[in-house]
DNA sequence: CTCTGTTAGTGATAAAATTAACAAGGTGTG
DNA sequence: CACACCTTGTTAATTTTATCACTAACAGAG
């Protein structure tokens, strides 16, 4: 793996792009693909995919194309998949439950080892197998527990108070849902998912379809 | 409004960002901001506010900076805000009930009209006061209620069907949450919020913390 | 074993996006 | 009501990102 210099955010978006493409091609049996194969199927142009690659090695071969094997897993090297990810969701509402049991079905190599809440009624209770706990035992938790993602799934008014806890109990990057630009998170990774910022994009094409 | 030209969409995801910075100043009770203040409140320079605010008009005034009040609008404007919109949400698993319990709790602006589903038992069902209906009957549903905006939470293998028959049904924007990239979706607006890729980013910067 | 066609890697070029700089025009104070 | 101070709108410069174009190298057929 090359990977000298800092490698442009745009660059590492389009990696799981790739991984979901390989995927796919792995499972439809195929063995080897080229850059301009690769551009037809997920719209990258073929330039643009070699030169992503090649930021990280040279992974294919000339008058051959790219091993769909290999690159996988290459690429999945380079995310950082293959060893396992502990996660804690704060927040059990339903966007809790539902990203628990989106993790529990995607991958083996993420594991959510706790929901928290601060509701009295649902702490001891389980979601998809997962316990619910006092979010007021968060930070003690996870120094017990070491967790290497925290989720943010509560309201905005508490998504700072539980990024503070998270950061507090030493996890190692943030998944945040709550619709807030989160502060003091220092070198931390988050990562937002801003559903309401998403939807405000989509009806701003849908007022403008000529803009697409 | 000028907008003249393709608007860059990095300029329309920015758009969302400023209207959730200008409803916390409003409820603040800010009643003026400038583009300097506003850059220390969200990151973004002064200079980028500036120019992307231009895109669409002067909105600001020489030495005074933008009105709070006025700019929100101004960009609900834009972004097409004002209006209702029906969706219908195709999926009603986890994470289609979490987003059908979002939207209700987000605004009147956007309306859930119907959930659906292939699964036998969930079919006339209610979920948070939204009746699941079968997935057969899309189409015809949406052609007897004209609708907005289609939202896609059913898995990888079924979400391309889901989304022929949202089209042929005529909707005008798809909110798709499965892993996959929709074909054959012309000119139509559609947004992707993919987890995983999201959360591969996450662990990619987990594992190069140098490289934020 | 040679020859043709294919394809990656790569440096140059073009395009897009961001930041800087500044003139013009308000603001608001004394 | 004049003057010092802000702050925008806008153009220019810079930086970043994406595309092009070409070379070297390998594959596979015959």
């Amino acid at each position: 793996m090359k990977q000298d210099g800092k490698i442009s955010s745009a660059v590492i978006r389009r990696l799981p792009r790739y991984l979901r493409a390989l995927e796919d091609l792995e499972n439809s049996g195929t063995e080897r693909i080229s850059s301009g194969e690769l551009s037809k199927l997920i719209g990258y142009t073929a330039s643009q995919i070699r030169q992503d690659l090649n930021h990280f090695g040279g992974f294919g071969q000339q008058g051959y194309g790219y091993n769909v094997k290999d690159l996988k897993a290459e690429i999945g090297k380079i995310l950082g998949l293959g060893k396992k990810y502990n996660m804690v969701i704060v927040g059990s509402g339903r966007l809790g439950q539902a990203i628990n049991s989106f993790i529990s079905s995607y991958s083996e190599n993420f594991r959510v080892t706790s929901l928290f809440d601060v509701k009295e009624d649902l702490i001891g209770k389980e979601k998809s197998g997962v316990l619910i706990r006092d979010f007021a035992d968060l930070e003690t938790y996870l120094k017990k527990n070491p967790t290497d993602i925290g989720v943010i799934t509560v309201t905005k008014e508490n998504a700072q108070n539980a990024c503070d806890k998270l950061m507090a109990g030493g996890v190692n990057g943030i998944w945040n849902f709550a619709p807030i630009d989160l502060e003091n998170t220092g070198s931390l990774p988050v990562e937002n998912v801003h559903l309401s910022d998403n939807l405000h994009s989509l009806v701003y094409y849908i007022n403008h379809p000529e803009q697409i």
